[in-house]
Order: C-alpha cells, then structure tokens, then sequence
DNA sequence: TCTGGGGTCCTAGGACCC
DNA sequence: TCTGGGGTCCTAGGACCC
C-alpha cells in the first residue's frame, strides 16, 4: 500500500470552454485574452505550436493570428468559472482527499488506492468521465508526491497519443526519466528568477535539480526550495492544503487609456473599494487594512514613471462599500502626485475577519445602519443583474468600459444567452 | 495606438519589550 | 576607549503560482 497523489489539469482550459460550445473551434487555433484584450492568456495546441508564448501582448500578434485563422476571444469568466465548478464536481465524486489548486487543476490524493485499483484505469476512467459529462479533455499524472505528480502531469499532456493523457510515475527509473526530460525552469516552484540562478550554475534538469545539496537549496531559496527537492526526490513534503478563508480580496485593473487627473483616478478607486466591499460582504468577512496603490505605464519608458502603494489601517472592521470607500480615497489623495499618466490602480483589504465576531472599538465603530442597508443594496443589484445601485462616486455616466470586443455569450450562466441549436448545428456537433 | 488579474508564502530588518 | 541579549511583532519586498 501506497500514498500518492494525483494531479487533474484541464488542458488549454479557456480555449477548451469556448470549443465545448462552438464545435466549428475543433482542429482551429484559438486563443483566450485577458482583461481589456491586452494579452494572450489561453492558447489551443494550434496557436502554441505556432509559437505564440503565454502572455503574449495581443496587438504584436494580431497580424499573425488574422494570416492564420485564429479564433480569437475575450475572455469569459462567468463560462469558465462556471465550468470549472463541473468539472471539480466531477471528480470530488473519485476521491475523498482533494484540493481544488486553481480555476483549472486540482489535486487528489490517492491514499492506499493501490491496493485496490490500478491507478491508470482509475485515472482513465476519470478522464473519459469529465470529457463525457463537460466537453473538457484533461490530463493526469499520478505520483508519490505534490511535485512528481504536477512532472507526471507534464509527460501526460506532451505525449498524449503513447500516454493517453495519463501518466503514472511508480518506478524509481520512471521518476529519473520524467526529472532528466524535464527542464529545470519548467518544474513547478522554479520561476524565472530561480531558473536563470541555477541556470547559471549549469543546473539544467529537474534532475540536476533534486541531486543538488539541501544546504546550497536552502540557502538560495529559502525552505520553500527546499520542500520541492525533497519532493522531487520522492519524499513527499508539500502537503495537501485544506479550504483556507482568504486573507487578501483584491480589485485592481489597467486602465483603457493613460489617466492624468486626479479626479479620473478617484473614480477607479472607489469603484474597486465597492467591488472589494462586495467581495468581502459575499464571504461574510470585514476587513481592517485596505491597501491601494497607483502606477504610470512602466511600457512608456520615454515618459516619467511613478508608482507608490499606501496601506491604512481601518479605525473599525468593515465592509461597508461607504466606508471602505471613504478610506480608499484617503489613501489615494495621499500617493497621487500631478504631472504623471497614470495606467493601473488598485484597492487590496487584508486582515480579514468574521463578520459575525467583529472586536468593536470603545470610541469608533462601523455605522450599524450600514450593514441592513447593503444588504438590501446587493439583492437589488443581483436580481437586476448589474450594478443599478453606485456610490455617487462612481461613474455613473458610464465613461469606462473594458475592452472585450470578442466576447463570447455566457452561455451557462445567463438564461438569454444560453447555446441554440439548429438542426444543421446538430448534424455538426454528431460528425464531431 | 495597443503589454492581465488575483492570489500565496517566506525572509530580513526595524521597533519594541523586559 | 568601552554601551546586553533574547524574544515578538510588524512591514516591505521578493519569489512563486495559475
């Protein structure tokens, strides 16, 4: 018997969540964008196969894409949540011990599984379900560990026709042929920064990784480093985590253009403070700390650059956009200086609690009218379906907009744009 | 013209306490 | 000339993830 861990990462997702709606997208190149149609966030096998890296700038591209034929799509989180939830669904139902990772991957953990199934046929058999039940195709690797299993992960998805999109690592010449394949700025925890360092002491591989001393691993990467080499070797360090309240809600957006006054900038920021506000009342939680910061557009090199954050603490928990909101914008007129273009901003709250078991203060306390009073204010919002209901602050004449010119419809979230199928539609999805 | 957003964890160093 | 030591808490900054 046998601990292991499994990892379930849907490929390609975003490009895969428009294809399950729009057939016709199988066998092309698609690609997803991110906020304000600034940069490539999702690529089909197509569009990566032509070289485009992730988080590519979409306008150095468009030529490209247009003399190919990419689909291209803003993107549509309220889909992909949405999908997301079916598919982790879906696989709660295999495994007792699991950890949703991201929008996209998740962790099972397969404790003692060994005695009972053939780990590859489970994993098969999960994989020919969530395909099945959502459209998503998804890999697997299967590993004693966090680490090993994310490395089996990757086999899995390059070698898709000899794998069948799951790979198990179970042999110790298994593990030296995953780890020398792969390259040591590819394993999961070594980002650019480490890459490079080790890069530079002729540290090449995955393997090469894991037979370094713990002493030098320690010292330049401190214990998270560390965790990952004992995984890599096989001895399992990084835990499962368990659902965890959240300790941060952040609202922060590039701007559509270069923003120089401050009253522009005051608009941004008290709309992100109601949108955190929002956030923080959804989860039941108040907030003590709200964090906001500004920068000028570190890509225009050739003009003056600015960037400066402010963190105040709140004389009293809440979560009240008003209040929140008031704050934020006493820390914003304390970091905004004249003179600069200004192209991103942003509004964090951090030491969150319970709204249930606030510490109220002797003298100053959250407005108690506040907290019936939003109540009200988010159902209205929520069966109006957009925000009808603004602080006077906010821009209530509409002016900003995010550029998502290519958006597709949300077709499982909102019963008017929900998918229609003709006959001649029906005949195409059967072919494929 | 045009370059995302939302998170986590760890460490070093300063302030403060006795 | 010469100025303790150990502990805790907080914050800013740096690394990483998707």
């Amino acid at each position: 018997m046998a601990d292991y861990f499994a990892l379930i990462d849907c490929n390609n997702f975003y490009a895969s969540c428009e294809r399950v709606f729009d057939p016709s997208l199988n066998g092309k190149p698609v690609a997803v964008l991110s906020n304000n149609d600034g940069c490539v966030i999702a690529r089909s096998n197509e569009v990566k196969a032509m070289g485009v890296p992730m988080g590519a700038p979409y306008f150095e591209y468009k030529k490209i894409f247009r003399e190919n034929n990419v689909r291209v799509f803003s993107s549509n989180f309220a889909l992909y949540g949405d999908m997301s939830s079916r598919v982790m669904n879906i696989l709660a139902r295999y495994c007792p011990d699991m950890e949703i990772y991201s929008i996209d991957e998740a962790f099972l953990h397969f404790k003692g599984f060994d005695c009972f199934f053939d780990l590859s046929s489970y994993a098969q058999e999960i994989r020919t379900f969530v395909l099945r039940a959502t459209g998503i195709p998804v890999s697997i690797g299967i590993a004693p560990s966090k680490a090993l299993a994310k490395a089996a992960n990757r086999v899995a998805k390059k070698f898709p026709e000899r794998t069948g999109g799951v790979h198990v690592i179970d042999t110790e010449e298994k593990r030296a042929k995953a780890l020398r394949w792969i390259k040591v700025e590819d394993v999961w925890g070594i980002g650019p920064r480490y890459g490079n360092m080790l890069r530079l002491r002729n540290v090449r591989t995955a393997l090469d990784f894991s037979l370094l001393p713990d002493d030098f691993v320690r010292d330049s990467m401190t214990v998270v480093g560390l965790r990952l080499k004992h995984d890599l070797m096989g001895k399992p360090s990084i835990q499962m985590e368990d659902i965890k309240p959240k300790q941060a809600i952040a609202c922060t957006r590039s701007f559509d253009r270069d923003y120089l006054e401050y009253s522009d900038l005051r608009e941004r920021v008290a709309t992100f403070s109601c949108e955190v506000a929002k956030k923080l009342r959804a989860q039941g939680s108040d907030c003590n700390l709200v964090q906001v910061f500004v920068r000028s557009n570190p890509f225009k090199v050739h003009l003056p650059q600015y960037g400066r954050s402010v963190c105040l603490k709140l004389p009293y928990p809440t979560n009240s956009s008003i209040e929140l909101t008031k704050f934020a914008l006493k820390g914003l007129s304390s970091i905004f200086k004249k003179g600069y273009a200004y192209k991103k901003a942003g509004v964090i709250v951090m030491g969150l609690t319970p709204s249930e078991s606030k510490q109220l203060n002797v003298f100053h306390n959250s407005d108690p009218r506040h907290s019936p009073l939003w109540k009200a204010i988010d159902r209205i919002n929520l069966l109006s379906g957009h925000d009808v209901v603004k602080l006077g602050g906010q821009d209530l004449r509409r002016k900003w907009k995010m550029n998502r010119n290519l958006l597709s419809p949300r077709y499982t979230s909102k019963l008017e744009e929900i998918l229609k199928i003709n006959v001649h539609d029906k005949e195409e999805i059967e072919r494929a």
